[in-house]
RNA sequence: GCCGUCGUAGCUCAGGGGUAGAGCACGUCAUUGGUAAUGACGGGGUCGGCGGUUCAAUUCCGCCCGACGGCACCA
């Protein structure tokens, strides 16, 4: 006797053991067309599993979360069978399901052109249209691991090898095709649909090393119906829309050219942008108690080798030889924040003290990981260093996010993950130590209301941190601020504070930003808003233009009393239609467009027309500047 | 850095062994039009760079640079 019980709490009983797909056609014939794998107890497995025991199960169907990453991990080993199929010699490595899609990894000597996608596809379709039906079985490791090579799979046997002795290797197959599999999988491959596309090839290492030989990757998109194929393909169209690349080129905010690679060149606009940014942080930080200094750029050798940057990061810095010494352009800020720290005597009365710098830094990146204005050899970070007593690093954290929040709140970011890195395994500093900078963060994060994500071992060589990934609107992930407790440098540079003993003590120092650095943040920005920006960052704030060219006279006036009003104004006189003129304006994304004809000039009004409006308001000009100065003045009022 | 793709007018792209083409943008002229494209005419290119093959290369081949999609990297 079987008694298996069912999400809503209902029970039913079977003689004996029972499969997935018979307990689905005993609830109902729909339910057995629909069921694509079961939960017994919380697993997922595959519907022709027997259940022995009583059991709570459940039926997956493609309702259900978790059959996307079943149909996805299908549709890979659909993808396999058809590239083996059409490219004999092929070798199979791993093919898992990820967020949208899927992928699997291929050795293979010659590499995939994009003509051989749709040739691949039109194979994988004819696999679901035979409709094999997907088989477990298993077998002993070691057989696995002859069978495998038998076939000339030596990536597949690796694997094998690695899994722990006397472990129960499952392997799937659907028609003559057979794979290495953990699974589950659905009961065939006609329930899969065709709701998939190839979307590229890329390289990657085996494994994810990069000593490793190469791989070709096949990315795929895969979906339950075609709609939400469609849908999906729709998104990424959108989301095209607003790179900051392409958004940077049409507004004409920045350009990067060959000459400078991962450095950009700031056109008026965006730097007005970068500004109207800049100026907000700068007024936020002095709020917050923080001082502003300015650093060299190029420093000498004998200052990285003492703080262990020429060591550590070397390959990483641009270095350049004056009267044979060897300078570095600056990578961080940080070393130099403590040669000011260090002149003078500092007291414990002193600290914290927190130091703030637009620090412009350059990395020599690797070339493969330039991206736009996003990641770049030459940035500036909205740096700062907190010198501190370790008693002090509980609250200065707790202070610090708060900042962080209300500056991302400021600018659009609602959504804030914040991880929490704690103790490499190689590390400097005593264990001892590490317990209270861990537990001043925990005790911190805790303060600030906030929960935290743990990345076990992901710390900095030097201390604990905090990294803060804000979540944009079309749900994308980005990794902007940082909080790090460092004990080594004050150390190494050798800072020190009187304390209240009279005695010398070493300041803490803690590292942190909260936009990472303008350049990746002012990206992360545009595509936020698509360019559509609010008006008190808008480069061009307002736009004044005339019915005809009548009306110049009275155009000129409106327009400088907006510039008056300190607002960001353009004024276009040219001899256009003003059909022709709206629509330029709003192709260019500006927030308020003014249009004066003989009404407006007689009444001393203006027509606005904000963006993504389709009507205006006419209103008494110094009511309407009135109104986008307070705008303009954005949250600090 | 590694694998792949790409590089033609300001932008988006077509073309192809015999010194190049479209649309938009730009300029001139006409037009003075009430809220998302007025019309006509015109200017504009060392076809990413350097070599090679060829009577002839923007086109074919090689190397280099850069961008893009990934991988690795993000200290």
């Amino acid at each position: 006797m079987v008694l298996i019980t069912l999400p809503d709490g209902s029970t039913r009983q079977f003689d004996g053991p029972v499969s997935g797909a018979d307990l689905a056609a005993d609830i109902g014939p729909g339910l057995a067309k629909a069921a694509l794998a079961i939960r017994i107890n919380g697993e997922m497995v595959d519907l022709a599993t027997v259940i022995e025991e009583d059991s709570n199960v459940s039926i997956v169907t493609v309702k259900d979360e978790d059959a996307l990453e079943l149909l996805r991990h299908d549709c890979a080993h659909v993808l396999a069978q058809a590239v083996q199929d059409l490219f004999p010699g092929t070798q199979v490595t791993i093919g898992p399901s990820i967020e949208n899609g899927f992928y699997y990894d291929f050795a293979r000597e010659k590499p995939f052109t994009p003509e051989d996608l749709p040739k691949i596809e039109a194979r994988m379709a004819e696999i679901v249209d035979e409709d094999l039906p997907f088989k477990r079985s298993v077998m002993d490791r070691n057989d696995a691991i002859t069978f495998f090579e038998g076939k000339g799979e030596a990536y597949k046997a690796e694997l094998i090898q690695d899994l722990p002795e006397g472990e129960e290797i499952s392997l799937y197959s659907q028609g003559d095709w057979i794979d290495l599999c953990r699974g589950p999988h659905l009961p065939s491959t006609g329930k899969l649909g065709k709701a998939f596309k190839l979307m590229s090839i890329a390289g990657a290492y085996w494994r994810g090393d990069s000593r490793n030989a190469m791989l070709q990757r096949i990315y795929g998109t895969c979906w339950p119906d075609p709609k939400k194929l469609k849908a999906y393909l729709h998104m990424l169209e959108e989301a095209e829309k607003r790179d900051h690349r392409r958004l940077g080129r049409e507004m004409s905010l920045f350009h990067i050219q060959e000459e400078a690679a991962g450095s950009v060149f700031w056109h008026p606009k965006g730097w007005t942008l970068y500004r109207a940014v800049q100026d907000y942080m700068r007024k936020r930080l002095d709020d917050a108690g923080y001082v502003e200094v300015n650093t060299p750029q190029l420093v000498d050798r004998s200052l990285w080798e003492k703080s262990g940057h020429w060591e550590k990061f070397r390959e990483h810095m641009f270095i350049t030889e004056v009267e044979e010494k060897l300078l570095a352009i600056k990578p961080m800020n940080c070393p130099c924040h403590v040669q000011i720290f260090r002149q003078g005597i500092k007291s414990y009365r002193d600290l914290p003290i927190r130091m703030a710098e637009f620090g412009s830094c350059h990395r020599n990146e690797p070339s493969g990981a330039l991206h736009g204005i996003m990641r770049v050899r030459a940035f500036t970070q909205d740096d700062a260093h907190i010198f501190c007593t370790e008693d002090q690093i509980t609250s200065e954290t707790k202070i610090f996010i708060d900042l962080l929040m209300s500056v991302y709140k400021d600018l659009g970011f609602d959504e804030v993950v914040v991880k929490f890195s704690d103790r490499p395994e190689v590390r400097a500093g005593e264990d001892a130590t590490w317990d209270k900078a861990e537990i001043a963060l925990t005790e911190a994060t805790a303060a600030a209301g906030l929960e935290t994500i743990l990345n076990p071992g992901e710390g900095a060589f030097y201390g604990p941190k905090l990294e803060f990934v804000l979540r944009d609107a079309i749900g994308r992930d980005w990794q902007c601020g940082t909080l790090q407790v460092d004990f080594v440098l004050p150390e190494r540079l050798d800072a020190a504070y009187i304390g209240e003993d009279g005695e010398k003590h070493r300041p803490v120092m803690l590292h942190r930003a909260i936009l990472g650095s303008f350049e990746r943040f002012l990206g992360i920005l545009i595509e936020n808003h698509a360019g559509r920006f609010p008006l008190w960052l808008a480069p061009v704030q307002a736009v004044v233009t005339a019915i005809t060219n009548d009306h110049d006279e009275y155009a000129q006036k409106v327009y400088d009393t907006m510039k008056a009003a300190g607002l960001r104004c353009e004024i276009d006189l040219r001899n256009e239609k003003i059909n022709y003129k709206v629509r330029e304006h709003s192709h260019a994304k500006v927030p308020a467009i003014l249009v004066v004809g003989g009404r407006e000039s007689e009444n001393n009004t203006v027509a606005m027309r904000r963006l993504g409006s389709q009507q205006q308001e006419v209103v008494a000009l110094n009511e309407a500047v009135a109104k986008l100065r307070t705008e303009a003045a954005g949250p600090l009022g």
